[in-house]
DNA sequence: GCCACCATACCGACTGGTAGGTATGTCGGC
DNA sequence: GCCGACATACCTACCAGTCGGTATGGTGGC
């Protein structure tokens, strides 16, 4: 249980993860077997059953693993000292790039979360939620603070801005001309422009 | 193959049709049996593998029934004789509206599409290219005419913008307090303002 | 400096159940 | 009496999870 991963960590959980991810993201957890994910690891069931509790952690692993990172990032920038319109949009590009730099883990949480059972799910969820409030909250207090349009809901305008964040997986390519930096700009240009009170 | 389907057509493929989209939609494809759907539709596996070629048949018919209506409604107001900018305006805002009146059909169109094998997949893919590029042309007709900024790329704002409307089925609930025709018409002002040329 | 003891890390054959697909039968209409 | 529209029984492949086993390295007693 409480495997005392102290000093550098042994790689075979991260090796089952990566692979796990990759798999996930490419073929989609239910077409995707444990042995095809341990063949990839180079190593066998017994591994992974020493490590993961079953092929549903794996896959929670995942996801929380994306949203950790992503929520220490977006809370450092929400609690930085600059006008709120600036913590907003470098939130919303950074969201951006984060997802792109961890597109494997990305895709396999908006398109296998949920294959995971109820207990599980909720628990995701309610990260999630809380990620979604965070960002909710920056629009809501440019709201407050008159620096953004009042007359569209914050709730939609980020889970507008969300879905096109979800949606990168399925068109982006690491090899286009566009980098993560340029599409997070441009993303977080089109919320913040769309969100601008009338002139 | 080539089942006549001619007069009226007889209510059991789309009784096949209906409760699988509603079970893919719920549980997602590959956690729903074959022998779910048919018991919901109230035949049985007899009858469905007459009708349709194998469970992947089930859900590419799903995708292209709803892109087809998605098509021909965007056909039509793309078309028609308005500014550009109300035709975009109108296009968005009916693109989230058909897809919240076929809420079952989109979420399993985008959760369980990459579920198809290559062959499928690829057809598919081609049919919701097309559909994206009918949108995006609109919007490179707006920014020839100059009535929509030039410096965000069309394909970018689309491929946005449609993200969040296949985020809908992640948290629309059809007994909230907004409808369909609300959050249509602020995902297509959001989408407007943020293309406004910068005055 | 050696050995008994043990925990951790991993191996890989096996299984029970499930689910997609098929082969064959039946029945009613034209 | 044929053909489309189903029903029923069955086959077979696959797969998550299990379980007995092995290897390795640390530890403490002497």
């Amino acid at each position: 249980m409480a495997t005392a991963t102290r000093g550098a960590a042994p790689p075979v959980q991260e090796r089952l993860l990566a692979a796990a991810s990759r798999l996930f993201a490419e073929r989609g957890f239910a077409l995707t077997s444990v042995q095809e994910i341990v063949e990839r690891a180079g190593v066998t069931k017994g591994a992974m059953y020493h490590y993961y509790a079953s092929k549903d952690d794996l896959l929670q692993q995942i996801y929380t693993r994306l949203l950790d990172v992503q929520s220490a990032r977006l809370e450092a920038i929400a609690g930085a000292g600059l006008p709120v319109r600036e913590r907003l949009r470098a939130a919303a590009a950074d969201v951006v790039v984060s997802t792109l730099e961890n597109l494997d883990d990305a895709m396999v949480s908006w398109r296998s979360m949920h294959m995971l059972p109820q207990e599980r799910l909720a628990q995701v969820r309610l990260e999630r939620r809380r990620y979604h409030e965070r960002f909710r909250a920056l629009i809501e207090q440019g709201q407050d603070q008159g620096v953004l349009r009042t007359d569209v809901s914050a709730d939609l305008a980020t889970h507008q801005f969300f879905g096109g964040v979800h949606h990168l997986g399925s068109w982006y390519h690491a090899d286009g001309e566009l980098t993560p930096a340029s599409i997070g700009e441009t993303f977080a240009d089109l919320l913040l422009r769309g969100l601008d009170p009338s002139g």
